[in-house]
DNA sequence: ACAGCAGATTAAGAAATTGTTACGGGTTTA
DNA sequence: TAAACCCGTAACAATTTCTTAATCTGCTGT
């Protein structure tokens, strides 16, 4: 089994020379590179386990590329752990509220650097990443067409009812609270009233009829196992 | 819809009595104590679903604690944060190589201890618990899901009646009063009559059959062992 | 047999939750 | 630039679930 895929993103070339050389050591793949907007390219491109990303950067800073890799669904599971010279609180928090899943704060001793990855990544490692094709009942939602295909004919769901319809699917059977949803599929950073999520829950079914998506009272929706 | 449970373990009075009385205010249910001895009966106890620890603790300190945790079957999952007052960098690898899921040092802003523990708890609320599925006689009762299953049939009960059904089989042959089942499946801080449960108890007679729950006159009900 | 409990049962109104529709702002498309 | 579309919100209708209150049942001890 290989190791994980990491990226390292951060305008410190010392710094990333030796942070990438002591994870290749540990037996990672490694991706380094020093801006943001190369980062996200680095990261669309090769879709890492984790990302380390360095706060301060010229150009485009790291909260900036945090908060465009979580908006973009392929890429918004993947764990970013920060990097920061100063322990900046507020920035702390708001980095955590984005999604960030650890902090770091430089300078960072190698065996501290280490011992983090691995526990984030054993957070992450039993999550099973859905599939990017999911065939449930008569339906095949296809992911990277953006398409939902029954029978013969061809669906085009708008993008917010796609990933819905794509989570509940990907968690059949399972009951998703409005929160979680909203978290999920919208993003943790967004303030959006949970009744917005009832509405498209109705705009899905008008589509693909009452059965797939089921109501638990108090609790959330359920697609159909 | 009772919010989260968690347990402070911190040996500083007034540092537990500050974090004690935020956490609270935020809604969570908090149970603290100031020994790791204690922390460990509060634990297996109250089953919280994340425990903040002291590091540095007079008697058995977090370490040992957080050791004694991850053995137990029924607590491993438990995510747990640490504190503590020096940045001991040292501890801090032990301590995330003990299955730590986050590392708060002293002292700590309000924001950010509700930040991460937002951050942590969020990440494990969609992480499915090994015992979220309850094995009971020929009851199949998957709180995942919000199913019961007997043989072939689902039944799918309302919320209440689910979450009492629950709470009652997860305690299986023992006795529950009335005010213990109202605290626990209701919420500490709801007022309604005792005599709602009975009803609610009929009720899951009704679908599931006379003998799984058990009355004990003057004291409580039970589900058969 | 008869009070005196404690729980069982039932029904009805209250409360909570969801379904449905419509609208305005914003964006993309023709 | 208009038309079409998507999205979030609000408002009200429809539905389910919860709680209470009233009544019934069965047991206990006298």
């Amino acid at each position: 089994m290989p190791k994980e895929t990491l990226l390292v993103v951060d305008d410190e070339e010392d710094l990333l020379e030796l942070i990438g050389y002591n994870l290749k050591k540990e037996g990672y793949t490694v991706f380094v590179c020093d801006n943001g907007k190369e980062g996200i390219e680095l990261a669309a491109r090769h879709k890492p386990d984790l990302i380390l990303l360095d706060v301060m950067m010229p150009g485009m800073n790291g909260i900036d590329v945090c908060r465009e890799i979580k908006q973009n669904s392929e890429l918004k599971h993947i764990p970013i752990v920060f990097l920061t010279a100063k322990m900046d609180e507020k920035f702390e928090v708001t980095g955590l509220d984005l999604g960030a899943d650890d902090y770091l704060s430089k300078p960072i001793s190698t065996s501290k650097l280490k011992s983090r990855i691995k526990a984030v990544l054993r957070r992450y490692r039993n999550t099973d990443r859905p599939d990017s094709v999911l065939h449930v009942h008569d339906l095949m939602i296809d992911r990277e067409r953006y398409v939902v295909i029954r029978g013969e004919e061809e669906l085009h769901l708008p993008k917010k009812e796609f990933e819905l319809l794509y989570y509940l699917a990907s968690r059949k059977g399972k009951v998703l609270d409005r929160q979680t949803l909203l978290n999920e599929v919208w993003g943790n950073n967004v303030y959006v009233i949970d009744r917005t999520v009832d509405v498209h829950i109705r705009k899905i079914r008008e589509k693909l009829g009452d059965e797939l998506v089921e109501t638990v009272k108090g609790v959330g929706y359920r697609f159909r196992q």
